[in-house]
DNA sequence: TCTAACGTTTACGTGAACGGCAAGGTTTGG
DNA sequence: CCAAACCTTGCCGTTCACGTAAACGTTAGA
């Protein structure tokens, strides 16, 4: 029995760029900012990250990516990462149930913060499909009078035919 | 009966800029890069622009500060600028009630294909929440076995609770 | 042990998205 | 007709988010 606990495979910094889709200049920058830090560094002092690390990262693209926030956002929104590493080793740290409990829940609040950020984003990106099928409906209002062969009613079609319900 | 059928009242770019919450230099930018032009100019060459023009740059605004879309993507959403003077043009420069029609059309396709694409960002926001929500369960999952008094299980708790619909 | 492949820090370069200023022309009220 | 306020076209500066290259140390394998 020469085995550690678990061997949890650390990889170093090509590795995680190939597994993430970022470059290896991305990921120091990232770190550059406080984004992240790697789990550790081996002797040479080489970044080694572990899987959560991968999954912050790919997190991070995401919300880079697809939400389109700003990095400063996005550090807003992963808060402190001294917070986290600190509640990393408080939880490694401590063997107190009560405690344990309370940084469980202190991460669920944050992730409850994330969520509600993204969703206010998606609502207000569903606030600009309202208002583009509004200038559909408006555009639809002036095909259906060419149609009619009546004049295009220059002032404004006031809020024309009905609406099938959301579509979509 | 002295007036002109009707008189849009055209803004300077000042007004625009108060109007819009964008800058005059902001604005100007947008034109260099061809995302709208102003309905015209006048004698001294001064930028006029319509109330079309406003609910472009207010659209424009929300593309890049809502969806958070790249300048160069939003001039793809919009469509080539020219391409919408010439439809302008067009439309004013013919009374064929046919070249209308399809004029219209066309415009009703490009709204559509706005609405798709901020769709797709809207639905890759929502795998952002169920991903954020998947976290969220795991850390749950974690708490009750704190509260339980067990042991965390550190060998990767293997999907928990239930999970709606397929992720990803 | 040696070296090819990979990593480190440091630093300057780049494209996107504007800010700001200079030098001059335009509009409009008095 | 004249000045204040607004506009024009350059053009250089800045911040963000990295790219890229230099000079050097580390790791793993033959």
């Amino acid at each position: 029995m020469t085995d550690t606990p678990s061997a949890p495979r650390l990889l170093r910094i090509q590795e995680v760029a190939a597994d993430t889709g970022l470059t290896a200049r991305t990921i120091r920058y990232y770190e550059e900012l406080g984004l992240l830090a790697p789990a550790a560094r081996s002797e040479g002092a080489y970044r080694l990250y572990d899987t959560e690390d991968l999954e912050r990262l790919r997190f991070i693209r995401g919300l880079r990516d697809d939400a389109g926030f700003a990095l400063a956002d996005i550090r807003q929104l992963l808060e402190d990462e001294d917070a986290r590493a600190r509640n990393r080793e408080r939880f490694r740290g401590t063997a107190d149930e009560d405690e344990r409990r309370r940084i469980v829940r202190d991460a669920i609040g944050i992730v409850d913060r994330q969520v509600a950020t993204i969703q206010a984003k998606i609502n207000r990106l569903e606030a600009m499909v309202t208002e583009a099928e509004g200038r559909r409906d408006h555009l639809v209002g002036h095909l259906v009078d060419l149609e009619a062969g009546r004049e295009p009613d220059h002032t404004h079609t006031p809020a024309r035919a009905a609406h099938p319900g959301t579509p979509r």
